[in-house]
DNA sequence: CCATTTACTGTCGATGTGACAGTAATATAC
DNA sequence: GTATATTACTGTCACATCGACAGTAAATGG
């Protein structure tokens, strides 16, 4: 705080709260993007979002508000937290708006959007964005691009990757998350002996799940711990290094 | 964005930039604090910071600034990243104001503060923070705990404790930082061992540093590493579980 | 020259990792 | 019912890494 007593006032901003809201969908990462109904960018892909409500609404408040708004999914489901706040003086045409950007998880939704607030909302693969096939409005690129990647790195190290599936799951079905989101093909019998020696990260049911074929999984839940130990590391790409 | 066509105003909010500037000063880790002025929290310690100078200051920029009047150091020798934005309504009870902390890390600096801009501003030990001894204003307790708790992990994925030495520095400078902000302690032979073995994090500058006793040490400086693989590990606390 | 201090190197057993062979339980084809 | 495909899971083995600690190297001070 800036503590002389100068008659100066402080400007006065706009807040925004945006959501990068991620699901999988028949084993394809998405993202859930409206198309702007008004200018600035109007056509255009964006993130959902909006202004912050009154006076008194909490900033998470005002990111599970948007969030109910656009998915109507109950809140003990599915993982939220702040990526982080945008506030370049040019990202909004209309003038100096700040956006607290969120990052959320949710395990796949059936319907694409049904009669929610939101009106041209949809799910896209997040390829179709990184690609740049999808062009998004504001700094919204950026936004999205931050957000997958602390997905990515949050998989390491947090069991982010159980809400992505729903209450119950098969450890097949975990190692897809994995699989998907960090775009590698990992092997299934190492990951069925890493993912189960790491504490409190997943419990089985006790249930079996029966598919069309093959022998029964065991189903599992999400586990009380709140980090792994040790962390489930992320293959590292082609390195082309060590050559002179 | 919210989209439809109202006759709404969004709520103007005031915001501000706080800083949690971490240093290690006689092998201490410290933080900077300024004794508030002005009510409220009136002589009570707190984070140093202001509100955004104007319309068109990046946020980004609005940091580096808060930290230049507070310490005078160069941007190039320390770090600086969004910590997170903290908007409860109640936080600030002058009104709704929103705070962005950021996390600066400086090298050791010598004097305590000059004659900047901030009037009471004093390195203080982070511990007396963590016990209680020493009470912050508004909401600043649980930023700074987030602060520390980011330092913390950051050390271990990041070159981050680079930047609380200087260019230049021995080993056992490196490992001092690790377990100084850690509160551990390292075997210094496997510290070696393994700081050298990841590539990128430190690289030889040829030079060497002799001491008053003992052999002298050879000097390194930050590589070019953007993140460490793999990472170096915080010991675990003492695990007091795996008993029914 | 020898003790002391700091810096650095080597070794060894326990543990974790990746690659891949092998076993178990279901459905379907014949 | 047997064969076979399919999915789920278990075991093994060579190798890398890690923590613990012995040992060597290069300076200063007596």
């Amino acid at each position: 705080m800036r503590e002389r007593e100068e008659p100066w006032e402080p400007p006065l901003l706009m807040v925004t709260v945006d959501l990068v809201i991620l699901t999988l969908r028949a084993s394809v990462l998405q993202v859930l993007l409206v198309e702007r109904g008004i200018e600035p960018f109007a056509g255009c892909q964006a993130l959902p979002g909006g202004f912050l409500s009154d006076e008194k609404e909490d900033l998470h408040a005002a990111a599970l508000r948007e969030l109910q708004e656009e998915t109507n999914l109950d809140a003990s489901r599915l993982h939220i937290e702040q990526l982080g706040t945008y506030g370049a003086p040019e990202r909004d045409p209309r003038g100096r708006i700040l956006t607290v950007a969120y990052l959320a998880i949710a395990p796949g939704l059936p319907e694409p959007v049904a009669g929610t607030d939101a009106s041209g909302a949809a799910w896209t693969p997040v390829d179709r964005v990184l690609s740049g096939q999808v062009r998004l409005a504001f700094d919204h690129r950026q936004i999205f691009d931050d957000a997958v990647e602390r997905a990515r790195t949050k998989l390491e190290h947090s069991p982010l990757a159980t809400k992505f599936c729903g209450g119950e799951f098969t450890i097949a079905e975990l190692q897809g998350v994995y699989e998907t989101v960090w775009d590698v093909k990992l092997d299934e019998r190492n990951f069925y002996r890493k993912v189960q020696r790491i504490p409190g990260f997943i419990e089985p049911t006790g249930a079996d799940r029966r598919a069309a074929k093959g022998r029964p999984a065991r189903m599992f839940r999400a586990g009380p711990a709140k980090a792994l130990h040790p962390p489930l590391t992320r293959p590292e790409g082609p390195h082309a290094e060590e050559e002179s």
